[in-house]
DNA sequence: GTGAAAGCGCTAACAA
DNA sequence: TTGTTAGCGCTTTCAC
């Protein structure tokens, strides 16, 4: 069924047909009468145009490409839940590419994307690279999560400093003095800057001596066995803070088996928070990213931009929730 | 950059430029010396074929349309990386549909996927109606998880029958007899055999007397607010059984609330493994799907659809997880 | 071995 | 108020 067909039944030019169907009718002062019965029998036949002709005719696709590192992590399942949502609300869809944390196969996705024509990108990079994302790509773009700085490509994120920040004073003031951090894939933006959150609170706090940073992605499996090699160390620290939510999944497992009792013996604290966190035991205090806040506000950019706008890079503050896998030791300096 | 001007650039026809690029320069026995010419200067300019002028050519998109009822639900998180992988694999694409569990929704995804030429359809329909899953659909459709008997709608899906009897025979053998079962969607396949599993595994044992079936979807809510309804009855159950993820997180958060001591004062099992769940306290013992095994072998049957072959329904078996949230408790009939 | 040209289904500039 | 026609970028039939 095209549009040729539809208009030999209806006995009119396909021109007309396309105007009425494109709600150009006004515009072209098409009679009532005959818009009418053009969507009748569009309708009678459902018929509905071929949408491939008519991006290639409009060079343009209205279709969004979503790359992302894992979409089994619930956090990017998150973040596509609300992008999809937000952009269908708009008239795009999504072409989803999930690169596995692994830089090829992102490179490769931007390429595929490309060659589709998407009107745009939103990329959650892996975070290692960024020519790809940059260079010879000629549609909009917008970053999530991790991103590069100085490097001109519009984001928006957690501002990871100040959660990290948080996270760790607020385990300060609860008397821990040895808190270490279990950090994730090292190099990317995120990851550096909790770090350096972490450590300005230790710095700030007169606790320098004490930055303890174990790990090295994202994965449970890091935060199991950095915990489980904090834990062999001389001196055990009294408070863990893991930087995305797996790690502490990982942690919380090798402290259960090693059967160290959170928060008596040990505290954790959790960048990233799950809904399930509350019904662990403890329930997990953790920094709550503005989840939907990042989708809503990366698909607004992604629409500037597309409008020729200039856009400003965003970072979103996230809040501490406080639950029980923290307990105030007391104090010895 | 389009074949044409990379043509004029290498002073040969589209025609010789396409066929080298599409590899058939052997069909047309075109000189080495040319097809290298071409390859080279394609690489060069890094020229990459206009896939939608491509599609349209073709009539075949390469894409696939996935349309699933919540994607922050991680057990469709992972079917949609498992499925996004496989398809990759295979040279194709995934245009993304959240339903949000919501019919109309679905079916108005179909319709924009339809009409964007997918050259098929993997659905996890919310599972109310199925007739714009089956007529008017020109290309392959293939059902996850929900599906329709007698619909003649190839599906792949977990054995749900198999796995609620399991789960109801495991708490009697441990001694229960006042079971309860937290329900998820009514009307949808894989609930209604979830529900006739555990009542089938009741009667068998003598309990028919003892059926209960709480709850109405398949959110936390649900569980949660189902949950304090069985508890606030005259005879509580002695044990708990979710139809998913999501469900016994909810029971988990009331008997929590309530301060009831899992499994001491109650059992709970859930339908749906997740992660976390060997995290939470106690364990909870699950059935778990095989999710690799859904996405796979749905993948697999679209492809034979698309190879006009014939196909069969899949029901895969699921296993049941032992933890510590059930207990035996004391047989008295 | 290579090329000219038609055509996939649609929209829009131009014409009437 | 409506229609004719060119053309989006590609592949492939037919011709040489």
């Amino acid at each position: 069924m095209t549009i040729k067909e539809l208009a030999r039944e209806l006995e009119m030019s396909t021109t007309t047909v396309s105007r009425v169907l494109t709600g150009q009718e006004k515009k072209y002062r098409i009679s009532e009468k005959t818009a009418q019965r053009v969507r009748e029998m569009a309708n009678q036949l459902d018929f509905a145009p071929n949408q491939i002709a008519r991006n290639l005719r409009l060079q343009k696709t209205n279709t969004i490409g979503l790359i992302i590192p894992d979409i089994s992590n619930p956090f990017f399942a998150n973040l596509a839940r609300t992008v999809e949502e937000e952009l269908r609300r708009r008239g795009k869809m999504v072409l989803l590419c999930d690169s596995k944390d692994d830089t090829q196969i992102e490179e490769e996705s931007v390429q595929l994307l490309l060659s589709r024509k998407v009107d745009g990108l939103l990329v959650a990079p892996v975070g290692e690279k960024w020519e790809h994302l940059q260079k010879k790509v000629a549609v909009p773009v917008v970053l999530l999560d991790r991103y590069f700085e100085h490097k001109d490509l519009p984001y928006v994120t957690t501002d990871s400093f100040f959660g990290a920040y948080k996270a760790t004073s607020f385990l300060i003031e609860k008397g821990h003095r040895h808190i270490a951090c279990i950090q994730g894939l090292t190099g990317t933006t995120p990851n550096e800057h909790r770090v350096k959150g972490y450590e300005s609170a230790m710095q700030n706090h007169g606790l320098s001596q004490n930055i303890t940073i174990a790990g090295s992605d994202y994965s449970m499996i890091n935060g199991y066995e950095s915990t489980k090699e904090l834990l062999a160390r001389p001196e055990t620290p009294t408070a863990l803070f893991a930087l995305n939510n797996q790690i502490a999944m990982g942690c919380m497992k090798a402290l259960k088996e090693y059967d160290f009792s959170i928060p008596d013996e040990i505290s954790l604290i959790a960048f990233d928070e799950q809904p399930y966190f509350e019904l662990l035991s403890p329930s997990l205090t953790a920094i709550k990213q503005p989840m939907e806040g990042i989708g809503k506000v990366a698909v607004e950019m992604l629409f500037e931009l597309m409008d020729e706008k200039k856009v400003a890079p965003q970072m979103l503050k996230p809040m501490l929730i406080e639950r029980d896998s923290v307990a105030p030791i007391p104090q010895k300096s």
